[in-house]
DNA sequence: CTGCACTATATAAATATTGACATAGATGGC
DNA sequence: GCCATCTATGTCAATATTTATATAGTGCAG
């Protein structure tokens, strides 16, 4: 949020961005957001303003302040947060032996497929019409820009990679099956 | 945790599994995990049985019941859990721009670049040893070991992966700097 | 003129999770 | 004898997060 925070924003608006620019390593809710917002705000790393809204009930932009961008860069000079990450649908995999029931489990990788299939869609429309309206893409965009273009080609690469695990996986498992069948 | 308790083990052990095996995609405390198996107790999920240890005080070790069982089938059942993974790293990789210095975010990188390689390393070892000691490592595993394999494929692919964007993240700010310097 | 979708903010209750702390036996090295 | 390390269980306070709920204005389609 410090991060999204150098211009000013509403907590709807930073909702809009988490479901727009960081869905793929980051979700929060407005529930979290906006309780969230006022915390920061009673420590001093942002300042508000209320205003009209075009549509709908009023408006309360934040911006962060001078304290808020020197805990924004401390939190990225401290390092990268790492090992942190909670993959459910691997935790499920580790134990699908429990349903006994290949086909199940084949089942279980293919809806994965179809999820994973379609977020790498929704990366490659993000990034086709990214192309299109920057001349400059990828290799001479701005300095706001390029940041999150590493991690828009981290998800294109991260999600590439989990389709073609699921037909490896799936391939497997249907091996597995027929050898069983033979036996 | 009612995947692990197909056969009776102890907090502590459960503690061990999670970090041996399932560190790549799921971490737990043991401050979570006793309050947890004790709920769990309560709900009928999980039966236990104090018993001496060799080192240490007493022992209790958990098995899941008949309907603990039956929670994990439907869990499975219910389809992949997808949607909740929150990667720290990239949402400070959104925000790089911040730092005002290349130098620096090419650090970043670079201590991003170290982490993931350890970890390859770790999970190749692990592969080594696996392959040294089951005779039907990868295509002959049995039931039990198959799909914890499938999760060790995801994981060697996916941190590859990583460690390569690293590399082409840092060569594409280097890029960057040298343009800038040229202007 | 009604209902739906979108903008917009917010709280309450429940749940999940972490980090710090407390306890204690066994074993081995210095 | 002492200290560190590993086994082993647990509590507490603080924080984080989700789900459900409440409110309300605007504009558009039917």
């Amino acid at each position: 949020m410090l991060g999204m925070l150098r211009e000013p924003h509403s907590g709807y608006d930073i909702k809009k961005t988490f479901e727009k620019s960081l869905r793929s390593f980051w979700r929060a809710e407005l529930s979290q957001i906006y309780p969230l917002l006022q915390k920061m705000e009673d420590e001093g790393l942002l300042t508000s303003k209320a205003g009209a809204s075009e549509k709908g009930p009023t408006r309360r932009v934040y911006k962060r302040s001078a304290k808020g961008r020197e805990q924004l860069q401390s939190w990225l000079l401290e390092g990268p947060v790492v090992g942190t990450e909670r993959i459910g649908y691997l935790a499920q995999t580790y134990f699908l032996a429990n349903l006994k029931d290949d086909d199940k489990a084949i089942e279980f990788m293919q809806d994965l497929r179809t999820y994973l299939s379609d977020w790498l869609a929704s990366l490659e429309d993000a990034e086709d019409e990214w192309r299109a309206n920057d001349p400059g893409y990828p290799d001479k965009l701005s300095d706001e820009s390029f940041y999150p273009q590493l991690t828009l080609d981290m998800g294109l690469a991260k999600v590439r990679v989990g389709v073609e695990w699921c037909d490896r996986s799936i391939a497997r498992i249907r091996d597995r099956q027929a050898k069983r069948n033979n036996a």
